[in-house]
DNA sequence: ATTAAGATGCATTATTAAAGCATGTACTTA
DNA sequence: TAAGTACATGCTTTAATAATGCATCTTAAT
């Protein structure tokens, strides 16, 4: 029970690109740069990224990715409900479970994960932003 | 983000000693046999349940374990957080994030998980016996 | 053309859950 | 009190999947 180092890492280039100033491209090689993360992996989730409308990518020279609205219009439960993989958060199959027809679990467990949903939905990538400052002054220092 | 199948198999078994008359011991081999699932694994997980009080075991010839409470007392939030272990859904360390003293990301997902939990805290053995009786009839067919 | 960027697919490694195995310990009953 | 049966415990091995690595393709600017 944990999000996946993608789905961090995710989030982790959403912070930095909100960080940046408006209409300035980033690459991947300077995200891995400053979060320390390998680039392969990397390369996965920012195409992702492009794929769902979160950020626009732009390939070629001089190309790079920024995000595609305002910090505030893109919501948590968003991201990491496509980051993540919306799959049920308990497996009944495979192995087949043979109370699973009369088994109320799954839906409990599929209404508690709608709350856990529900709740990020309250916040932004604008939320993640409070330390704005410090944030910036940690990317900075890190390129020297 | 899934609960594994350790923290399933022991709702699996509490859910098949809530459909035995009470007083009945259940064995290990047994519950084995009624989800044909492998008797290693189970072991262990009984045994948490049985350190987290939520069954009583009894070791020796004639042993077995019933549930410690009412169906009704056994919430659901208890017995996942204790099976599926209470760790963070973000994992800030190892690595090391560099942004982690700024970043708020986890005092969401932290809120989340509570909220997730608090729901679940709505929820007992009881709840899911609501087919009872359909439960009793598939343990009762496999038995054959 | 050349270069620099993301896109794509396949292969490999690392991590962790799951399962297996062997043996210990407690308790019942003949 | 000996035998048998059930849970307890620790270690090893396997399986599943996430993470990473590598090679190459495509696109766009110069």
């Amino acid at each position: 029970m944990q999000i996946k180092k993608y789905t961090d890492y995710g989030l982790r280039t959403l912070i930095y690109l909100a960080t940046l100033p408006k209409g300035r491209l980033a690459t991947i090689n300077e995200i891995c740069a400053a979060y320390e993360i390998p680039r392969n992996h990397l390369n996965k989730v920012i195409h992702q990224l492009g794929k769902e409308g979160f950020i626009i990518t732009r390939r070629g020279k001089n190309g790079g990715f920024q995000l595609a609205a305002e910090p505030a219009e893109i919501r948590l439960d968003h991201v990491i409900r496509r980051l993540e993989g919306d799959t049920p958060w308990v497996n009944c199959h495979s192995p087949v479970c043979v109370i699973e027809p009369a088994c109320e679990l799954k839906h409990i467990l599929a209404a508690g994960k709608r709350v856990f949903y529900d709740y990020l939905a309250s916040y932004t990538l604008h939320s993640l932003l409070h330390n704005r400052n410090e944030l910036e002054q940690i990317f900075s220092t890190r390129e020297l």
